[in-house]
DNA sequence: CGCTCGGTTGATGCACATCAAAGGCTGTGG
DNA sequence: CCACAGCCTTTGATGTGCATCAACCGAGCG
């Protein structure tokens, strides 16, 4: 037996636990995932790049992932941070030839759960249920562009706050106060369209202060009050 | 026979012609369209408002509405611009007690066509191309979202240009340079979060260049390799 | 040991916001 | 019919948040 297959079918307990495939059969969810791959990404490996012919999508099972594209004086834009549960490329399986809209790479070492488009076509489209899950988590996406959008005027501080803020209310767990993905300045920067300095500035500002506390990516926050108050502040 | 049920007979053959209907029969339309209402909006009417517990859906027929959002500051962030044919508020019908994400406001006047959320829940979600059809929409729209991303750190004049472009490339004829929408400064500026004086020192270098013309709020492109080279040059 | 990567700090400059003032145009009410 | 208010556009003067540039430190790593 392949290896591939080992693990997919060692998966399936895991998978069954995700909110997309709730109420699913393992053997429901075998067919879905046929001929699927759970991959292991390192620390900064790029699954699917920008424009690439998209035959797969799939879904985070561990770790985290940012969907990022280039800007045209060259250096990246991070378009969106994926994070455990997340779903990836769906909503361009049905297009008649997809190609990937954004670049796929991973923010520490992560898993992914892969899947060919085949399946796609022949079983997810089917199932009108599943397809509005994936519309949620798609809605849920884009209103948290919208946030962001309404932000654009703000000083740097409330966007960096509102950032913090989203990315900490994606644990399932809402009480944690640790992010749940590694995350550089130079991420954060280009997430929101700053230089690095500037937010570095913002935050050893609150280092300071003793709102947020960063050990080796990892950023824990101290006090959320005064960090939710940053982003009304102007 | 009430006012609205005419109305929306008579639109029937008019309805037929989107893109979201293509393929549907005049009796599949008017079933998923029952109790639909087609809504005449007058310039600056808004039609959902940010926060509103969401009882309808619907689509654009004519004219134009802008998707909007309240920032900190007491200033509307423009989030997005919905043209003839975009389909508003689908996405979220299938939420438990879906609240509109934004607000939407007619941009000269407009028609709409207004569907219960009832229609959703008992015939949309069964037809797994209808959803389809809708997240293509939705995925373009996010796309365009992305593209938008890609240029945050670019100067405001390749922003400018870039909304133009996307916007005139919404028309059905593409060789159409006039953009299909009454746009002012200001709008723009909210779009854009940039502010109203910028954009008029942006674009009336361009009418003095002889690159567009506006005569009152339609745009109308003159030379538009000049204005795609804004979106490079750096 | 040189390399890259992440974080930090200070000095300088610029793109754009802000403020102020004015003119045209439309609708509205006295 | 005129006055007035609101909206859109425009232009100039002034200010500032943040980018940019430059330099340095510590940690991990082949």
């Amino acid at each position: 037996m392949p290896d591939t297959q080992k693990s997919l079918k060692s998966a399936l307990a895991e998978l069954s636990q995700f909110s997309i495939f709730q109420g699913f059969s393992s053997a429901a969810i075998e067919s879905l995932c046929h001929e699927g791959q759970v991959i292991f990404s390192p620390h900064r490996e790029t699954l699917f790049r920008f424009g690439e012919e998209a035959h797969f999508f799939g879904m985070v099972m561990s770790g985290a992932y940012k969907l990022s594209r280039a800007t045209p004086q060259g250096d990246d834009a991070i378009v969106h941070f994926t994070t455990v549960g997340d779903v990836v490329g769906a909503f361009i399986m049905a297009q008649e030839k997809p190609c990937y809209p954004v670049s796929v790479t991973a923010m520490g070492p992560s898993r992914f759960l892969k899947i060919p488009r085949q399946n796609y076509l022949r079983d997810w489209k089917q199932h009108s249920d599943l397809i509005l899950r994936i519309q949620n988590l798609l809605s849920t996406r884009m209103s948290q562009m919208h946030s962001q959008k309404a932000l654009i005027k703000a000083p740097l501080a409330a966007k960096v706050a509102a950032l913090i803020v989203d990315l900490l209310h994606r644990h399932e767990d809402s009480e944690a106060l640790v992010l749940p993905l590694p995350l550089t300045r130079r991420e954060i920067a280009d997430n929101l369209g700053a230089s690095v300095e500037s937010v570095i500035r913002v935050m050893s500002e609150w280092s300071k202060q003793g709102f947020i506390q960063t050990t080796d990516q990892q950023i824990r926050i101290l006090k959320l009050e005064k960090v939710i108050d940053q982003i009304q502040k102007y």
